[in-house]
DNA sequence: TTGGGCCAACCCAGACAGCG
DNA sequence: CGCTGTCTGGGTTGGCCCAA
């Protein structure tokens, strides 16, 4: 789960002082808005574990390739996490510099093959999009000529259910079309959408209360407090 | 003249490669 | 084998330039 109590935030001795704490003046609430950030970045990294530990997962890509070509497999939803892709043999070629979050395959009387960038949030840096953009698409091309499914990328962001707002956030890169909700991959992956979004509902809360508790403890914030509390019931 | 696109500079975590 | 550096990935702010 990824809480707040859990990072560590920025080590002052080793790195020193935070920009955080350059902000606001304050050891303590600096480090306290670090632990926040960090909170924030732990959040991606939480959520591809969430999904990956509730699909059925690949554990070597060029072996279930065969399996499929020679209909071993002929039935299923199977996922391929990033880390089992780079230890590829067949497509050394394919993933050189390019390596998409997940790799989705569906096998039924057709073959589907889905290329997935996962996105937390749904605002993406200009700098990257369009590279990230262009990588998809040519993973996605190379990649397709070589197995016996329909291969498509798709960029997906968890937290937002407008396909509009997200293609906005994209900069308008990518088409409606190659834009999924995080609601639409869980149902392509037979996962329960709403358990992950509780599941985060939960850490919300506690996040809540730890960080309020923390900030309570620090005596100029609570000083601070007081004061403003006291000055606005004298009036 | 204002607003949007684009870029740079910050922040920290976590995975990973390379090196002594 | 453990440390160190690099890259990616989640954010924010601010400046510059160009076009409406």
């Amino acid at each position: 789960m990824s809480k707040i109590s859990n990072q560590q935030g920025r080590n002052v001795q080793k790195s020193g002082v935070s920009g955080y704490t350059r902000a606001v003046g304050n050891d303590e609430l600096g480090q306290l808005l670090s632990r926040v950030q960090a909170c924030v970045i732990s959040n991606g990294n939480e959520l591809e574990k969430l999904l990956i530990d509730r699909c059925s997962t690949i554990d070597n890509i060029d072996i279930f390739i065969k399996k499929v070509t020679t209909s071993n497999i002929n039935q299923g939803t199977f996922l391929c996490t990033k880390k089992i892709l780079k230890k590829t043999q067949d497509y050394k070629d394919v993933i050189k510099g390019i390596e998409p979050d997940m790799i989705i395959f569906i096998v039924s009387n057709y073959r589907l093959c889905k290329i997935i960038e996962l996105k937390d949030g749904d605002t993406f840096d200009t700098k990257k999009v369009k590279g990230e953009k262009a990588n998809l698409v040519t993973f996605s091309e190379k990649f397709g000529a070589k197995i016996p499914f329909s291969t498509d990328y798709y960029v997906c962001c968890f937290n937002q259910n407008n396909k509009e707002i997200i293609r906005e956030g994209m900069k308008n890169e990518f088409d409606l079309e190659h834009i999924m909700t995080g609601k639409e991959l869980c149902q392509l992956l037979n996962i329960d959408y709403q358990e992950i979004i509780n599941i985060r509902k939960n850490d919300m809360e506690e996040n809540f209360n730890y960080f309020i508790e923390e900030l309570l403890k620090i005596p100029e914030v609570l000083e601070k407090i007081n004061q403003i509390i006291a000055t606005s019931e004298n009036k």
